[in-house]
DNA sequence: AAATTACGAAACCATTTGGTTTCCTTTTCT
DNA sequence: AGAAAAGGAAACCAAATGGTTTCGTAATTT
């Protein structure tokens, strides 16, 4: 269904470098509405144009924000679609946030955690 | 006894940052089942084990593992509690990938699209 | 036509990052 | 006691990161 079908080559920055910034995070929490020209996204922000464009290039290498010329301006939108491999990433932990008081039952009442596991692969 | 120690320091590293490394990742998969100490951890990655041990820093450092010392090892293993930080900044969006006829139906039943919580942080 | 606006590109710089090797201390094994 | 094992700490290095200023060019305004 995606457009892109050399999505695995192509992508130099991954969506967990992308949001790895606050500066990058800002930006996605202001176009996630709708979109707005590059002067506009970076009166937003305590740094310089270029500076501003350079993080939109690395949220665009990610996929996280999509760019549409209009006359002489160039306008952002965020795009949340990447962020599902994150939302992957993280259901996989989140029984181990969840079972915690769980865990620490087991721990009490066998007097010896872990008894038997060894992690299967990385 | 404590179950909130988390308002103490801030940290110099957040969650953030510290998952955006693929090898933090791999360390976290690894740790999430049990601990497991430097040597054997190191015997996973492609590199020497004092550059693991400073990504076991970086990890620590967000909260995301912790460490017991055993005779002269020194065991990790991972805590999944910091990405429920994660998870909030997650929940924001998601409403964003849902497909687009449901952003469309939500637009027309509400009246006012994308109101609502905010991320946690930036 | 000329000036202005919008913005990408490039050159440059300081700091951080991710890795290495070497060394030191503590603990365990013979 | 002496040797070996475990792992942290420090010095060092190349590359990436996050920022700047300057410049070029296409679109718009006057």
């Amino acid at each position: 269904m995606s457009r892109d079908n050399a999505a695995a080559a192509e992508q130099k920055h991954d969506v967990f470098q992308a949001i790895a910034d606050p500066t990058r995070r800002g930006l996605l929490r202001l176009l996630v509405d709708g979109e707005m020209p590059v002067n506009a996204i970076s009166s937003h922000f305590p740094m310089t144009r270029p500076a501003v464009s350079k993080h939109l290039r690395i949220l665009a290498d990610a996929g996280l924000v999509k760019e549409r010329k209009v006359g002489r301006e160039t306008r952002y939108r965020m795009d949340a679609d990447p962020l599902r491999e994150l939302k992957s990433w993280l259901a996989f932990y989140e029984r181990f946030w969840e079972n915690k008081l769980d865990a620490l039952r087991r721990y009490v009442e066998t007097d010896e955690p872990n008894r038997g596991q060894e992690p299967s692969e990385l």
